[in-house]
RNA sequence: CGGGGCGUAGCGCAGCCCGGUAGCGCGCCUGCUUUGGGAGCAGGAUGUCGGAGGUUCAAAUCCUCUCGCCCCGACCA
């Protein structure tokens, strides 16, 4: 395509609004706009790259056995409140009424509605198994919607969804989906990582996510440096403490701490280390609350406080429920004599001895304090963050903490939905069975702006091949016949040979073409200029790397073609 | 939801404190020259100064309200 006819708005300077590598970048390329926060708008160069990854998904998905169909943006509201989503999902949710005042909401995933597709067309397991798939605008209206394409409230997403007869079924579509995943986010060019995830909202059993490796990334990603092990920080588990403290029981003492609250400040004022330390802290579920105990070093996992509490959140308590809850301010919540709320404790502190309690007075804390002695916990379990240095709880190694983004996620729901929106079929007995289920998600664009944050340098992107809005980028860097009639007869050379092009015919200096060629990224460019054509040659440059090389013209396509081979998988 | 910041030409910004009727760079349009890493000269167009209300002879500037956007945080006692 000639660039003069194509709308690619590159900007000189840096957009304001933008932060982030990828954001600033797929602005300054001339990929996307915003319409609104967290709304963007696709332009040619930007839809052209999520069409590239969306073959890829497609190729992968088919191959996988899934059948494309596509399901509507809005749905009504009667399907989501089959399976209470319709109160769970909250204000994500988008709702509106339509002309009659019926409840809709626009979806921000499809378990509903294909569930429902399923139970109304789906009889006999001799059906079985089932994987529909679509590529479809989804719209969650998040909390704070961020760094562009990375989190927006509407965007693209491939979402899939298996139906099984049984479990053993149910693993073998998972495993399948896992698979594809791994061939769609190598074919795309990215250093990934796939890690045990949390189900969240989603629900289910057993969760991997997809994750790409860069500092830009908002999950913390846990992984063993020797092991196989990789996990989300939500999901990752602590191991409990291996050495036991043998040290002898030491006598209850109150002490006075004036105004140290934090842990920071009491361990300073008392000389102990934060591990001597027990921090009380105060949850609330829905109408409960509890109390976790946590070494003073550690951190709170609130998802796995959730998850035993079996809730969906719960929050940290404000002061006026922890003066209530304690009868003193907050710093000085302590388990000895706390009463109304339940006590749990993450398994770091059910070893250790002689440690510092808030007293639930102010101003007092106690020192050489015991479990089992001074205060009882109903229940221990891993409750905290797993920190760098820690022993992987399978396989061998250390835990290392790395920042990712999270481009993909497979799920095993098992009946999660089945259940509710009863969707069986008739195994071979005769009998109605519950259909077993997974989910599958990719987010489109997302994935585009993480290959971004891999793939660039301070001039600009830096496309993989496979991912590429175009092959070649031809700069034409003189006005003169001879250069444009060199071209002219270039270009349908490289289309015919299979190469996407693009034509900068713009009448710009070299200097531009150059630097835009660079912020745009494609792979290939080649420049055609009356210098090179004195010497009869045109020359290559190839971005990543930015290696150059001179070549005749009639030599150019299969000269490209070779190069093609190292940086195109697809054509190996 | 809380905190902070920002809304002035397509983009990046100045002007605001101290009110006097809007400016700079880039981009855009015309012409000439130039033409291999963001050209030069000359001429030109473009703003309801986010919106509403108020104060004032006079508001981008002061006051009130409101909308939008960006960043951080969402309580680790």
């Amino acid at each position: 395509m000639k660039m003069s006819q194509l709308l690619i708005p590159t900007l000189r300077d840096d957009p304001g609004e933008a932060e982030t590598v990828s954001h600033r970048l797929m602005l300054r390329a001339g990929l996307i706009r915003k319409v609104a926060a967290g709304i963007y708008t696709y332009l040619p160069l930007g839809l052209r790259v999520i069409r590239k990854i969306e073959q890829i998904i497609r190729e992968e998905m088919n191959r996988a056995g899934a059948q494309e169909l596509l399901m509507p943006i809005a749905s009504p509201a009667e399907l989501w409140k089959e399976t209470a989503r319709w109160d769970y999902y909250g204000k994500e949710l988008l709702r509106f009424k339509d002309r009659h005042e019926r409840d809709f909401c626009l979806g921000p995933t499809h378990e509903e509605v294909i569930t429902d597709l399923f139970r109304r067309e789906v009889r006999s397991y001799r059906q079985l198994p089932l994987n529909f798939y679509q590529i479809q605008t989804k719209f969650r209206d998040e909390i704070r919607p961020r760094f562009g394409l990375m989190r927006g409230r509407e965007f693209i997403m491939k979402d899939a969804y298996s139906f099984d007869l049984d479990e053993a079924g149910a693993k073998v579509s998972y495993q399948n989906m896992y698979d594809a995943y791994t061939r769609i986010f190598t074919r795309c060019g990215l250093t990934f990582r796939p890690v045990e995830a949390d189900t969240g909202l989603i629900g289910g059993d057993v969760s991997h996510e997809f994750m790409v490796l860069a500092e830009t990334g908002e999950a913390t990603v846990v992984y063993s440096t020797e092991g196989s092990y990789a996990a989300n920080l939500e999901r990752a588990e602590a191991c409990p403490p291996t050495e036991a403290d043998t040290s002898a029981l030491l006598p209850l003492t109150a002490v006075e701490t004036p105004q140290r609250r934090t842990v920071e400040e009491v361990t300073a004022f008392l000389r102990v280390s934060s591990r001597q330390l027990v921090k009380t802290l105060l949850y609330r579920s829905g109408t409960e609350s509890v109390a976790v105990l946590i070494r003073g070093d550690h951190e709170v996992n609130e998802v796995k406080l959730a998850r035993l509490l079996q809730v969906t959140d719960v929050t940290l308590a404000d002061p006026d429920t922890v003066q209530r809850l304690t009868g003193c301010p907050p710093g000085f919540a302590g388990p000895i004599g706390l009463q109304q709320v339940r006590i749990l404790a993450d398994r770091a502190v059910e070893g250790i001895k002689n440690v510092v309690v808030g007293a639930n007075k102010a101003d007092t804390h106690y020192q050489n304090a015991n479990v089992g002695r001074d205060f009882s916990v109903e229940q221990f379990a891993d409750l905290r963050n797993v920190q760098a240095g820690d022993p992987s709880s399978r396989g061998p190694g250390v835990l290392t903490l790395a920042k990712g983004i999270e481009v993909g996620q497979v799920f095993l729901l098992g009946t999660k939905y089945s259940q509710k929106m009863n969707a069986t079929i008739l195994d071979e007995q005769g009998k109605e069975r519950l259909a077993i289920m997974g989910c599958y998600g990719i987010g489109v664009g997302r994935t585009a702006a993480a290959a971004i944050e891999q793939h660039h340098d301070d001039k600009g992107i830096i496309w993989p091949f496979p991912i590429a809005p175009f092959h070649v980028h031809l700069l034409t860097v003189s006005q003169s016949e001879k250069t444009t009639e060199t071209a002219a007869r270039l270009y349908p050379e490289l289309e015919n040979a299979g190469f996407e092009v693009l034509w900068d015919d713009r009448p710009d200096r070299a200097g531009v073409k150059f630097n835009d060629a660079d912020l745009i990224g494609i792979p290939f460019q080649v420049v055609i200029g009356d210098k090179g054509l004195a010497d009869g040659i045109v020359e290559i440059k190839i971005r990543k790397g930015g290696l150059k090389s001179r070549i005749a013209p009639h030599d150019l396509v299969d000269h490209l073609k070779t190069l093609r081979l190292e940086h195109d998988p697809s054509v190996r």
